[in-house]
DNA sequence: CAAGGTTTTTGGACCGGGTGCAAGAACCCA
DNA sequence: TGGGTTCTTGCACCCGGTCCAAAAACCTTG
């Protein structure tokens, strides 16, 4: 498997010094069935992480069509609900390897550019999720932040090492707070 | 001029259909005399912005270590000035056209993945500044919110147009809100 | 089993960003 | 004018990523 051949790799020489090349020749294909499977290098680092993501954000945007469904309480709370959801489903194996392994694999550069499009994807489909309950602005705001909170849980969860709690309580933990002062929100900058 | 050659073709023809052998051929020098003045062609879309970045930084840095020199006042309020100051000093000339141009020329993408680089050195920096009266935890929020609340600044300033004010007042109004709650700090998360 | 169509894999050519190096040009200073 | 330093250039190279067309593998159906 791909996948493991690139882990594998990248434990022995690191990220920048392993090519797509020594990872399909180490995995038995040819370099460019690589690129049937993944759309870049970088992608490989967000595996375990990514398959959560279009989780969530798949569940935000059916969850937000169905408007008035079966789902009950407010925009905030059924965002919270969600998210910790798609964390309680999410593998307790599934340890994101780059991250955890960031300083000896050498990733840290990599995962710098390629996590922007990630979080601010998330951030858009959350803001798109609380739009109807909050204004334009509110809305961004909540994306921003409840991305800023899910990236904390989620990196306590991977730092906290093997003896680590479920990936929910982490998120759990830091999610209340940064969304609790948005339930009797005011509104927007004067 | 390599940023004037790059500025024209990026508005002719979009950032990812210029090379850089296009940019160094209409400004009359070799292909790799461009990497004599920039790192990565990125390098280009942050010119406006990365002198200012420098100069924080720079700032924060000799300003911490003469810990108990010159200016008074608590951390957050030097802080405050620091950014402030080179708010001010930056050229009301130098809006970073990488940004307000970014649909026309394409430069989302590379633009996102460039930015972690310089907003985490900077919230680094500020972390450091502040480190000895804050604790670590809130060191790093510190760091984290202030970049957050920069970047939302100028973000205001950006798309603000021509009449915009000046860059100094868009930031210290983002500023204010954000360090306002670490004034009287209670602490770590329990 | 065999024929036919679909999906996957593969090879090859290509482009552009980025690095390293060594030769040459330009510049500066005595 | 000469000599040293810095800047520029050309060249070769690696790697990531795209495109395309041929071939292989697979699946289905008669």
């Amino acid at each position: 498997m791909l996948e493991d051949a690139a882990a594998e790799l990248f434990l022995e020489q690191g990220y920048p010094a392993t090519s797509i090349e020594q990872i399909t020749q180490r995995a038995g294909v040819s370099r460019n069935t690589f690129f049937n499977y993944f759309g870049a290098k970088a992608d490989l680092l967000w595996i375990d992480l990514d398959h959560s993501i279009a989780a969530l954000v798949g569940a935000l945007a059916t969850s937000g069509e169905a408007s008035v469904g079966t789902p009950s309480g407010t925009a905030l709370e059924r965002l919270r609900a969600l998210i910790l959801a798609v964390a309680a489903e999410h593998p307790a194996s599934r340890v994101p390897w780059a991250f955890s392994q960031a300083e000896l694999m050498g990733t840290r550069a990599d995962l710098e550019a390629s996590a922007p499009a990630r979080l601010l994807a998330l951030s858009e489909a959350i803001a798109s999720f609380v739009r109807a309950e909050f204004s334009e602005f509110i809305a961004r705001t909540i994306g921003s932040v409840a991305v800023g909170a899910i990236a904390a849980g989620v990196a306590a969860w991977i730092t906290a090492g093997v003896r680590r709690d479920p990936l929910q309580a982490y998120v759990a933990a830091a999610l209340a707070p940064a969304l609790a002062g948005f339930t009797d929100t005011p509104g927007d900058p004067s």
